[in-house]
DNA sequence: AGCACGCCGACT
DNA sequence: GTCGGCGTGCTC
C-alpha cells in the first residue's frame, strides 16, 4: 500500500502555508518521520525544494496522479527549523492537537514576509540610454516596460512595494529589464529591533552578585554541569534578585556560545525587565510580546535564526525561538497561570521547556516567591534541584498584615465593602498624603442586571452567563459580544425595577469617590487599560503621585514598585476561593502574598488588610504570614485528599456541540469505552461550569491517574474514536479538545 | 518564488 | 494565423 506524505514546502509566501501531498518511495519509508526534512520536486518546473513532513496519510488527497514522489530524506538536519517541526510533532501527539494547530503553535505566522525583505529596483544603465530604449519601444505592446524605464527616469531606486502598486509593475516585466540590463534587483533583509528602538548604550554593566546569589549560582552551575542534569527551582522572596542570578546563569552559558531563552509571563515584562537585560547584553537580547505586530515577530524569529541574538526574552511563545544552540531556558514566575495555554494544543511551557532542554542537553531554571505547588513538590521529591534566596536588598520590612471578618462588620451593620478598618486607615493615609492600592478578584464579580421584583437575572440567549451592564446603557455579554439595550422593564415579570449591579472595579471606586469625594481614585482594569499604552499611562500617573488610591482587579498586584504606597487593600479576598477549581486556594495565595509586597516597598513599613467571609481559611492565614512552608504543607493534604495534581494527573475531554445532546452522548460513549480500566478514574460526563458559549453546548468528561501515560493512551482512544465519527459523518458535529492537568476552570 | 496558460495587440 | 509581452493563478 503506498504511504502519502503531508510536507509543508520552504518557501515564504503565504499562499504556501499548507501542506502538499508527497509519495513515500519504498527505499525511504523507514527514514521518513513527521518533521524530517525531505527534498521534493515542486512546480511546474519540478525544481527541488526543501520541506518538512507534517503528517502522513493512506489515501491521497487529491487525484493519485498529480502526486509526486518525495526525493530524499535530511537524516542529519539539525536546522532549528527541523528542530522546531519536530517539537510541534511531539506536541502534537503529547497535548492531542492536529498538526496544523500545533505547527501554528511552534511556527511563526509567515504572512508579513513581504515587509520584511525588501526589493528595490534600482537604474543600472545612463539616462540617455533609458530615453532612447522608451523612444524605440512600441507603446502599446511595451506599456508595462516603458511606465517602469519613465519611472526610474525621475528616480535612481525605485522599492518594489511602489513599483508594484504605482507602476503595476508584473514579475515578467522585472525579470526582462533585469535581463536587459535596465535594472539591478537589490533584496535588502531589515530587521526591526524592538528592543534598541530609542536609546544606545555606551558600555554594558557588569553583574554584581551577593553572597547568597553567588553560592545559589554556583550551586545552579554545578546540578547544570552533570549528565544527569535536574530542572532547578529557585525559590526568591521578593526582592531577593532572582534576576541577578539569571543574568548570572544566562552570561556563563552565552560565553560558552550557547543561547538562552527567558520566560517572562506577559504582565511581568515591563520595559524596566528589558532593560536590566540590555543593559549587561546589550543588542544580542531580543524580545517578544503580544504588542509586536507579525512583521515584527518574524523579525525576531530570523534573527535567532541567523544567529544575530543570544538571548530572547518573551512570554511562553519565547520557547519556539529557533536558536541553534539553546544552553539555557528561565522561566521567572515559574507559578504563573499564563504558562498554560488556553488553546489548542493545551501545553504548560514548563512541561515544553523541560522537553526542549532535555534534547538539548539545555539547562532548566525556573524561579518563584511563591513556587506552584506542582513545582514544590517535584523539589522535594528530589525531581528538581531546589535552592533558595532568602535574604531581601536594603532593609525592607515586612508589611503588618490584617485579616478583616467581614461577617462581623455585617453584624455590627456595616454594609459597606469596606470595613471600618480599612476605611479608618484609608482615611489616615490620605491626610498623610500616601498611597493606597485596592484590589478585587476579578472572577465572579463582572456586573450583572437582574429584576428586583421577581429575581429575574438577564442571561445572554447564546451563552449560559449573566449579562453586564455598560455605562453607555447596552448590555453586553463579555463572552460572545451580544449586546442590547438596557430593557425598561423587567421581561419577566413587567416591574420596572430592574437595573443593574456595577462590575466589582467600577462599584468600588464609584464608592470611593463618594467616601472620599476629595481623593484622587485611578480605576484600572480590562475597561481602562483597552487603549494601546493605557496599561502604562495609568500606572505612570500612580507612580508620579497624581492619584491617591488606585483600585484594580489581579494586575495592579504584579510588576511595578511604588515607594509611596504604604496601604493594600483586599477587597473581596475569598471570591476566588468558592470557585470549584482546586487552584483556587493557591492562586488566592500568590496573590494576596504579592499584594501584601506591595506594600511598604520604601523605607516605611505597610500595612495590608485582607477583607473576608472566610477568616479561618489556610490559605488567607498563611498569606498575611508571609509563610509559604505552611501554605504548602497544608495544600498538598488536601490535594491528596481530593486526588488532584502534583500527586495525580488529570485529563479533561472537552466536547463541543450546536447540539446539547450530541455531545452529551459523545461525551458518554468515551467514557463508556474507558471504564473498567485500572488505574483511571473516570469522572461525568457532565455539563461544563458554563455549559453554552455562543450557542455551542459544552460538555466535560474527566479521567484522572497517577500515570500519565494511562490517560495518554486514553487521548489515544478518544482521538481515534472521534476520527471514526468524523469519517462516518453521522450526526451533529461535535469537536473534540483535550486538557491535560487543566489551570481554568471548564 | 517561478512557471505555464490564456489573453490580446501587432506583424508576416 | 502566429508571435510574444503581460497579467493571473497554481503549485501535491
Amino acid at each position: 500500500m503506498p504511504l502519502y506524505a503531508d510536507v509543508i514546502i520552504d518557501i515564504s509566501t503565504e499562499k504556501l502555508d499548507r501542506p502538499f501531498s508527497y509519495r513515500v518511495p519504498e527505499e525511504l519509508k523507514e527514514s521518513v518521520h513527521e518533521g524530517a526534512e525531505v527534498k521534493v520536486p515542486f512546480g511546474a518546473g519540478n525544481r527541488e525544494r526543501k520541506g518538512y513532513v507534517v503528517g502522513f496519510s493512506e489515501k491521497p488527497a487529491v487525484d493519485e496522479s498529480r502526486i509526486k514522489d518525495i526525493l530524499s530524506v535530511d537524516e542529519s538536519s539539525v536546522s532549528a527549523e527541523a528542530k522546531l517541526l519536530s517539537l510541534a510533532s511531539w506536541m502534537h501527539r503529547r497535548y492531542g492537537s492536529t498538526m496544523i494547530n500545533s505547527l501554528q503553535t511552534v511556527l511563526p505566522v509567515k504572512k508579513k514576509i513581504k515587509e520584511k525583505s525588501f526589493k528595490n529596483y534600482c537604474r543600472n544603465k545612463g539616462e540617455a540610454e533609458i530615453r532612447a530604449e522608451i523612444a524605440s519601444l512600441n507603446p502599446v505592446r511595451f506599456a508595462g516596460r516603458i511606465r517602469m524605464l519613465n519611472a526610474l527616469l525621475i528616480a535612481d531606486v525605485i522599492p518594489g512595494d511602489i513599483a508594484v502598486s504605482k507602476f503595476s509593475l508584473s514579475p515578467s516585466v522585472a525579470q526582462t529589464l533585469e535581463k536587459q540590463g535596465f535594472i539591478k534587483v537589490e533584496t535588502t533583509r531589515q530587521y526591526r529591533n524592538p528592543v534598541a528602538a530609542d536609546f544606545s548604550l555606551s558600555s554594558l554593566r557588569s553583574i554584581d552578585l551577593t553572597d547568597e546569589q553567588k553560592l545559589v549560582v554556583k550551586g545552579v552551575k554545578e546540578e547544570l554541569g552533570k549528565t544527569d542534569r535536574r530542572p532547578c527551582l529557585i525559590q526568591g522572596v521578593t526582592g531577593s534578585g532572582k534576576t541577578e542570578v539569571y543574568m548570572e546563569l544566562i552570561r556563563d552559558v552565552v560565553s560558552k556560545g550557547k543561547q538562552a531563552i527567558v520566560l517572562i509571563p506577559e504582565i511581568a515584562l515591563t520595559f524596566q525587565t528589558l532593560m536590566r537585560f540590555y543593559a549587561v547584553f546589550g543588542d544580542r537580547v531580543s524580545v517578544i510580546h503580544s504588542k509586536l505586530s507579525p512583521g515584527e515577530r518574524y523579525d525576531q524569529y530570523e534573527r535567532a535564526l541567523n544567529g544575530n541574538i543570544d538571548i530572547m526574552i518573551g512570554p511562553r511563545s519565547a520557547l519556539f525561538t529557533p536558536f541553534k544552540n539553546t544552553g539555557l531556558i528561565v522561566i521567572d514566575e515559574e507559578h504563573e497561570t499564563s504558562y498554560k495555554s488556553e488553546k489548542m494544543p493545551k501545553y504548560h511551557a514548563r512541561e515544553v521547556a523541560e522537553y526542549i532542554a532535555a534534547r538539548e542537553g539545555a539547562g532548566l531554571v525556573m524561579g518563584s516567591a511563591t513556587p506552584s505547588v506542582e513545582s514544590s513538590y517535584k523539589a522535594r521529591q528530589g525531581i528538581y534541584a531546589y535552592f533558595k534566596l532568602e535574604n531581601r536588598f536594603g532593609n525592607a520590612v515586612l508589611p503588618t498584615v490584617h485579616i478583616v471578618d467581614m461577617r462581623k462588620e455585617l453584624k455590627s451593620g456595616n454594609k459597606s465593602f469596606l470595613s471600618r478598618e480599612l476605611s479608618n486607615a484609608i482615611s489616615e493615609r490620605l491626610i498623610k498624603g500616601e498611597q493606597t492600592m485596592l484590589f478585587i478578584n476579578r472572577r465572579g464579580v463582572a456586573g450583572f442586571i437582574s429584576c428586583r421584583s421577581c429575581g429575574y437575572v438577564m442571561k445572554c440567549p447564546h451563552c449560559d452567563v449573566s449579562m453586564t451592564e455598560h455605562a453607555d446603557g447596552r448590555v453586553v455579554c463579555h463572552y460572545c459580544g451580544h449586546t442590547i439595550r438596557k430593557p425598561e422593564i423587567c421581561p419577566e415579570c413587567g416591574s420596572r425595577y430592574i437595573s443593574g449591579f456595577k462590575a466589582g472595579t467600577e462599584a468600588v471606586e464609584a464608592g470611593l469617590k463618594k467616601m472620599y469625594p476629595s481623593a484622587r481614585v485611578i480605576r484600572m482594569d480590562a475597561d481602562t487599560t483597552k487603549e494601546k499604552d493605557g496599561h502604562e499611562k495609568l500606572l505612570s500617573l500612580f507612580a508620579d503621585g497624581k492619584a491617591d488610591i488606585m483600585v484594580g482587579t489581579q494586575m495592579i498586584v504584579k510588576g511595578h514598585d511604588f515607594p509611596n504606597v504604604t496601604l493594600v487593600g483586599a477587597i473581596a479576598a475569598d471570591i476566588s476561593l468558592f470557585s470549584s477549581d482546586y487552584h483556587s486556594p493557591e492562586r488566592t495565595f500568590d496573590l494576596l502574598t504579592q499584594a501584601a509586597g506591595r506594600a511598604g516597598r520604601g523605607d516605611r513599613a505597610g500595612e495590608v488588610f485582607i477583607q473576608t467571609y472566610d477568616p479561618e481559611h489556610y490559605a488567607l492565614k498563611a498569606a498575611a504570614d508571609q509563610d509559604y512552608e505552611r501554605f504548602y504543607k497544608e495544600e498538598i493534604i488536601y490535594r491528596k485528599l481530593g486526588d488532584y495534581p502534583p500527586l495525580m494527573h488529570v485529563l479533561l475531554l472537552e466536547f463541543y456541540s450546536k447540539d446539547k445532546q450530541a455531545g452529551e452522548l459523545r461525551a458518554g460513549l468515551m467514557a463508556e469505552r474507558a471504564k473498567g480500566r485500572e488505574g483511571i478514574a473516570v469522572l461525568g460526563p457532565a455539563p461544563a461550569a458554563i455549559s453554552r458559549i455562543r450557542d455551542i453546548y459544552r460538555t466535560g468528561l474527566y479521567f484522572k491517574s497517577a500515570d500519565i501515560d494511562k490517560l495518554t493512551e486514553i487521548k489515544d482512544q478518544a482521538e481515534a474514536l472521534q476520527a471514526q465519527f468524523m469519517e462516518a459523518r453521522s450526526g451533529p458535529d461535535v469537536t473534540l479538545q483535550f486538557d491535560f492537568d487543566p489551570v481554568e476552570n471548564f
